[in-house]
DNA sequence: CAATCAAATGCAAGATTCTTGCATCGAGAC
DNA sequence: GTCTCGATGCAAGAATCTTGCATTTGATTG
């Protein structure tokens, strides 16, 4: 195992802020914009992807495309916020496919998902499944999306 | 300009299945995974791309691991639905490099966010330029995420 | 301030991956 | 049946990525 640098330097941030628009480009081009080696380029890489700073390298879909149109936001307030419950409903939303985005938040309600499905009825099945039969919701309110502003932007980087 | 198959195959479906897992993978083992040879995976892809399919392929980075840790929910209720102003407001959100999320939805508040910041602090100074500054803004409602249940997943692409 | 050591760098060669030309295949039109 | 057009696989060529090695850089120590 390597030791590795702890913190990220410039050459990082710059890094970075160019794969997380664009993590196909070739690495010459990441080298020349950066100001560093491509050999350079691909350790650093191999680092950020290896100490989790990259998490993952995907391919961004559009859903329409797929037949997959909705996206829907709802937040679930719980009825037994006990540790256990807590841990087998955030198990249960890790789990299922439709939910992209999962976040257990203050505020007046406990969580808040983005939902993808393909229609109304496949949210209703979905609202049906996971509120009602599998337990320890006690509301929801949905909020559908009618227009997508935005969506996957990366985190905003000033090169620090 | 070539001419295109409009709808995807399950090839294609298994193709997008694959690359919004990763899209590192060599073309060599989607091509074994997918049933096809390896060119016919570079051409299926390229078509994906220029299609719009695909619409980009990033890098996933770790908020926390750039020191800004802070992910938070808005709901935002405007004071003005007339179309310029809604034009104007969408502008700004889009514009607006902390907010990763922007959608546009019904059911008792006319935008959800999902907001980067890196304190506090810089959540106040996001709202006070966002919502008071620039007007528009009647109210918002404010969930700090404590824990990011699951983030960025992939549309489920069911083999159709 | 020089010496030392570990980590990072650039270059160049080698390995892998991607792209392209071409002949063939297959489904639909006529 | 035959024609046409798009898609395919193979193989060669092009581009990209990885690795070994000598050198440089930077922090630490004496």
């Amino acid at each position: 195992m390597q030791k590795y640098r702890s913190t990220l330097d410039r050459f990082d941030m710059k890094l970075l802020q160019l794969v997380q628009v664009s993590n196909r480009t070739p690495q010459h081009v990441l080298a020349e914009e950066v100001g560093l080696s491509a050999p350079a380029i691909a350790r650093r890489l191999q680092k950020l992807r290896e100490q989790g700073v990259i998490q993952k390298d995907m391919a961004i879909i559009d859903a329409a495309a797929v037949g997959r149109p909705l996206t829907i936001i709802v937040q679930v307030t719980v009825e037994d916020e006990s540790f256990a419950l807590l841990d087998e409903i955030k198990e249960r939303f890790r789990r299922c496919e439709q939910i992209l985005h999962c976040h257990y938040v203050t505020g007046g309600t406990d969580f808040v998902l983005i939902v993808n499905v393909r229609d109304m009825e496949e949210y209703t099945q979905f609202t049906r499944t996971q509120f009602f039969e599998l337990g320890n919701v006690k509301s929801f309110q949905t909020y559908v999306s009618m227009e997508c502003i935005k969506a996957n932007e990366g985190i905003p980087l000033d090169l620090e």
